[in-house]
DNA sequence: TGGCAGGAGATTGTATACGATGTTTTGCAC
DNA sequence: GTGCAAAACATCGTATACAATCTCCTGCCA
């Protein structure tokens, strides 16, 4: 791969040691939804599932915290983020405001090999949607988010990739909790329109795509407060 | 405060103990250049002067990693960061294309508290430019960057608000690193004009100010390849 | 029976201990 | 005196230990 792409070898260089790999994979399964908003990690919980101390364990979590992905709360423990309808919309709102711009970054640096890349990350989507069962549907979630990271990979800012990583993987989790639509990601093919409208050297036209893209997704959204009433109106009527 | 600046709480309540404390008077003192770039931190050195044990000054090196404050090399140890040329470009291209979305934002919210607010911020920064010695040099450093985070502030959204403390912080680290005037923050008087913009509604005026003012920022710097030319090259003319 | 006080259990917060990995210095050979 | 090897040192990586805090159950009393 010696495409513009080539920034995706920006890994957290930065980190020390296996908190990391226990990172990556509660981030994984939260992303794909195999672990639900709420749930809660206890440090030994985690520490034990992955056979480490409590101290790796701790460290992994307080990474994740870091990324919204994880809240832990003083004393009682961590858990899987829930985001807050507010919470939810900030994400989006943060995701309107920064991705057409990446969009336009990457734009201009886009290689034909990076379309192709492109291409074929939307061919994938569009076969896992088509295909059935759990593991499937996780594919197909992370897949859709990857177009998204595709892009910010492009644009060659490792900051900003970054960023779209933690509001991508924060995104999945607003999904999980406030989707309506069974179809887990709706829409597969405006990600195709985004990519037409790019190699056709449309970049307003692309922008224009990809925040009606980030409004149809959030237009699935039920962002009404649920203010648990688990008290007595759970009972009430 | 009952203006749109309320969610200054947004104090990261996600974090767990002492360990913040230690974490923010090493962001500080970092964001205040009393640490200059590539000075080692060492847990144990952390450790002992907080009076905490390693662990703790563990996590608050971590903390500071993933913002990029620190950067941490696997059993050699924590050292403030060393921002490369490629990474100060990212930076800025980060807030040339972030911050006119937050100071739309923004705009969209203000109240009149919050000119106030931005205006007392001003006359303070002001007031620091034409004072002597160390300490006015570090509170109009932080005063500069307050200006952008309290629009971020504004803004409403916490997500654009961290994220900008993030690039406020490592953008002092890039000025430190690269800076060439003198006057530490140079365009105060920008600052000014982007607050009377917004006051006279000239929105697309004051985002235009707003990428000026950051180009202004980025002019000052001389990111040229220091490639530390320690060997021979240092004694060679 | 309902409510509160007390304590047992569980979980987190922090410190310390030990092994692993680099870095520097020492000392010997040439 | 120079160069390399080996050991001493410093520092990090991880595990374990203990203290503090919270939760929940139990039992007493009104």
């Amino acid at each position: 791969m010696k495409s513009a792409a080539k920034a995706q070898q920006a890994e957290d260089s930065t980190t020390d040691t296996g908190a990391q790999q226990i990172r990556d994979a509660i981030r994984e399964a939260i992303v794909e939804r195999r672990l639900s908003p709420g749930t809660k990690l206890s440090e030994s919980d985690v520490g034990n599932l992955f056979n480490v101390s409590r101290t790796l364990a701790r460290a992994a979590l307080q990474a994740l915290s870091y990324e919204g992905l994880v809240s832990v709360e003083k004393n009682r423990g961590a858990f899987v983020a829930y985001p807050s309808p507010e919470e939810a919309r900030q994400i989006f709102s943060a995701r309107r405001l920064v991705e057409p711009g990446i969009l336009r970054e990457a734009a201009a640096r886009i290689t034909p090999d990076d379309i192709t890349h492109l291409r074929q990350l939307l061919l994938e989507e569009g076969r896992l949607m088509s295909e059935r069962g759990q593991t499937a549907r996780r594919a197909e979630i992370k897949a859709s988010g990857d177009f998204h990271l595709t892009l910010a990979m492009i644009s060659g800012n490792s900051i900003m990739q970054r960023f779209m990583e933690e509001l991508v993987a924060r995104s999945s989790l607003v999904i999980a909790l406030y989707g309506q639509s069974t179809a887990s990601s709706c829409g597969h093919s405006e990600h195709g329109d985004i990519i037409s409208a790019i190699e056709a050297d449309e970049l307003d036209r692309a922008c224009q795509l990809m925040l009606h893209h980030i409004a149809h997704i959030e237009a699935d959204l039920d962002l009404r407060e649920r203010k648990s009433l688990g008290l007595k109106e759970a009972f009430e009527l």
